[in-house]
DNA sequence: AAAGATTGACCCGTCAATCTTG
DNA sequence: CAAGATTGACGGGTCAATCTTT
């Protein structure tokens, strides 16, 4: 008893609840605490850690844990805050990019420190240094098998 | 370097890439094979294993990773489809119960091991069992630790 | 025709407000 | 008034269709 498949139904299960627990959780912090969405500050944090601090929207869309669609509607709205700036491609009319402005770049420093430290109290908080790296091990070896 | 709080970000981020891979596919598997988006299957799964195989509202709001609101809905759904019935709680007005009727039980019955075999091959199958219950044991310690 | 990107319609889910019963 | 439950309005997100450029 306690088949395999019941073990990978509960490892998974606890997948599930800690993203449903955690995720409104740590969106509510930054958001009071920064002022910014969860969402915004992903699309920040890809820019910010591109080169040139800029990105293609296909690209942007393959980092961010989201549909190009979506990413396209933020990139607006972080351009109409004065975030980032869409600038079209010289070389290549169908393409634009998004680059991050000096206030976006302002907007993720000021925001980074109060994510990692949500994430590292309510997330990190019961687990060991050494456990925190084996959950990324042993999710990431899901991830790679997968795509 | 790597330091904790880098270790922290890294595992948390492995659990948002995990959760965004897996959930649609998870979905996608379930409803092409079984007939069932996967909420309506975890509110079957809830009944399911119940007492009577009913429960009131809240008592499932509770169990499901969802809102009362929502539970109410995909309830109605559920109803209009005869997979469960409502009735009034005759000792309390107020309250009513969701009961799995015979066609939803058979419908969680032949939805479950679909399910479970695609949990097992989309998520299980790079890990061993043990790593399996690490994975179940180190979430669950950070679900603990929270409420 | 294919690639990059955007738009419109739509689904899923929550919050605040409401209704009913205790 | 408090508790159980439902409804309406809304936000966040995706898919399919579209437009433009190659």
């Amino acid at each position: 008893m306690t088949s395999r498949k019941r073990t990978a139904a509960d490892a998974w299960g606890a997948v599930l609840r800690v993203h449903a627990q955690l995720v409104p959780e740590l969106d509510q912090v930054v958001q009071a605490e920064a002022g910014l969405p969860l969402s915004w500050y992903d699309v920040l944090l890809e820019l910010a850690h591109a080169p040139e601090h800029r990105l293609r929207m296909t690209e942007l869309g393959d980092r961010v844990v989201l549909s190009r669609t979506r990413v396209s509607r933020l990139v607006d709205e972080l351009s109409s805050k004065g975030l980032v700036v869409k600038e079209a491609d010289p070389l290549d009319g169908r393409s634009s990019f998004a680059t991050l402005t000096d206030a976006g770049a302002a907007a993720f420093k000021a925001a980074a420190p109060i994510y990692t430290r949500a994430i590292e109290e309510r997330f990190g908080s019961s687990l060991t240094t050494a456990e925190l790296a084996q959950v990324a091990d042993l999710l990431g070896r899901v991830l790679e098998a997968r795509q």
